[in-house]
DNA sequence: TTAATTGTTCCATATTCTAGAACTATTGGA
DNA sequence: TCCAATAGTTCTAGAATATGGAACAATTAA
């Protein structure tokens, strides 16, 4: 199994950001590892509002937003530990990426 | 041949916006619509960075940028004028838009 | 060892995108 | 009024991408 890829912060695009941001699961995972800051595992989002999604899929998912640059995954025992590189991004982004998490969280508060 | 549809201000989605200005080719056309505020037709995007697109592929975008109601196009004459919906949005999603129109101009200095 | 757990990879199917060809709408001129 | 020119849209087949089940890999605990 091939090592995880991070692309250093030089390499991490606005257009891959966006890219991973404008799917729904994606979203959530994001913004529930920015709201916390400890770190996920990923199956921790097996369970997303009332069903169950496959593994691979999720899998699929978190390399996504790992290729985008936007969390990191560290291997602790048998699972992974995600969290995001939020704090590396606001210096290369600068207002960016929390601009699109406040859109999203006022979006969700009118359901 | 069916009117061109603008959703209405409240049925714009953050999802939406992402999407649609995760490819190049969209983005380059929102920003220079961004950029001068003064309407232009869909033609003046035929040819982008010495090589012409097709202009089926060249609809399709511009459907994706409308539908997301990032822009707005009104018949005049034989062709279209499109002028972004940036005051709008900016009322809806706050400072959003510009923080991605900025980060992609950023990004586009360093080449 | 073996079994259990977490996550990745492989691959077939489903969905979405691209771009050529045909079509529609508008205008200007003969 | 009719024809040609121009600007965009729609249709559709092939290309590219996404989804999810099944097999696999890595780690740990018994």
């Amino acid at each position: 199994m091939r090592p995880l890829y991070h692309p250093p912060i030089d390499e991490i695009t606005v257009q891959g950001i966006l890219y991973a941001l404008c799917d729904p699961i994606r979203v959530r995972i994001f913004m529930q590892l920015a709201r916390t800051d400890c770190p996920k595992s990923c199956s921790t989002f097996l369970h997303i509002r009332d069903h169950t999604l496959p593994k691979s899929t999720l899998s699929q998912h978190f390399r996504i937003l790992r290729e985008a640059g936007l969390i990191r995954s560290e291997r602790k025992g048998v699972e992974l530990q995600n969290h995001t590189r939020c704090a590396e991004l606001e210096k290369k982004f600068g207002p960016m990426i929390n601009a699109i998490i406040q859109a999203y969280q006022k979006e969700a508060k009118k359901h």
